[in-house]
DNA sequence: AATCAGCTATACGCTACCGTACAAATGCAG
DNA sequence: CTGCATTTGTACGGTAGCGTATAGCTGATT
């Protein structure tokens, strides 16, 4: 073969960042070529339409996100917190997969399918988030609870506008993780 | 006049709940035309452009979420922590009002004039929240953390697929507003 | 060097929109 | 009832984007 594979996944990546930077409807098949360099002639051979090249940027990015980071993380090693501290890292303090996340999570209340993947994801986060908490909390319900805020404040605190007084936001975050993580203040 | 300003409101009406269902992309002159009944021949009597309908919509949005919201909550009254609630709930449990605002904070992430709109109104939700957080917790720090978790969750909940095992999304956030209102178990 | 799979450019038809122009309908004021 | 302002329908030109067809190019294999 000449040349395929090469090409099949920078139109994935492309539309990937095109995604994250403008949401689903900025994946435009002929916007993608021209930063590619290229005209749209070869997308059709490695896609059947704009929505297979759509499904397979949530495909690449369901790997991304969780087994590839899970997998690193386990390749590390460490203690429970300093595992989940780092998978919390590679995925919430990483440029270039937060802002897909927040996309596909807005993508994912209009969109049964992507919902349904999100869920997926979002379960085996909830899950290290579980573990994480449970080495200090032992009531169940709380453990849930607390990972329920800590999940929801790693997402929430993009989607917030609001200032803090004389605080950064970095400060008050500090301080809501003290909290979450029932470390003294 | 014959019967201009009736119109008006409703495009933006329209153009509010096309936001609310499909993002900014998804408010389009000719369908809002169709939803409506008519075509698009008068909406340019009401509107210069398609942007000016996005900014009236803003702007509707705007008063309705702050100065409507917080008034109606002063009309009715009740000590802090009730007021406090009835804001939330005018707002965040508004079938209406609910899924604009989500609308917005995604919009707000690629738009720096949506996000100054969004700033100014959160920060008057935040005010809202460390008054009724400083009724029972003393330290700004701790306070400032609070507020921002709820108002996290309170956004982000939304936003999270994941599930619970046996319980409902809604019993862990009770437990969840349990914890940041220290209210015991 | 010849071959051939697979990328690339170009051109086409089609649809969905935007914004404009203008004539017809409509409904209120006097 | 008449006149006038405003809305409405229709038609137009223009842009952007999708998906198809097809011919040209290119580089790896033989």
């Amino acid at each position: 073969m000449a040349a395929t594979r090469t090409t099949r996944e920078r139109w994935i990546e492309e539309g990937l960042q095109a995604l994250a930077a403008g949401g689903p409807d900025a994946v435009r098949v002929e916007v993608l070529a021209k930063r590619l360099g290229v005209t749209k002639g070869g997308f059709y051979g490695s896609f059947a339409d704009r929505d297979a090249l759509l499904t397979a940027m949530l495909d690449a990015w369901e790997r991304e996100s969780t087994d590839q980071v899970l997998d690193q993380v386990e390749r590390e090693g460490g203690d429970p917190k300093t595992k989940i501290a780092r998978a919390g890292a590679l995925t919430f303090s990483n440029d270039r997969l937060l802002p897909i996340d927040l996309a596909v999570r807005d993508w994912a209340r209009r969109d049964g399918t992507v919902a349904e993947r999100l869920r997926r994801v979002d379960n085996r986060r909830m899950a290290l988030l579980r573990q994480m908490i449970g080495t200090f909390c032992t009531d169940p319900d709380e453990i849930e609870a607390r990972s329920l805020l800590a999940f929801c404040v790693a997402i929430g605190e993009h989607f917030l506008a609001a200032d803090h007084g004389d605080r950064t936001r970095a400060q008050v975050l500090r301080r809501a993780a003290d909290l979450l993580l029932d470390r003294p203040a």
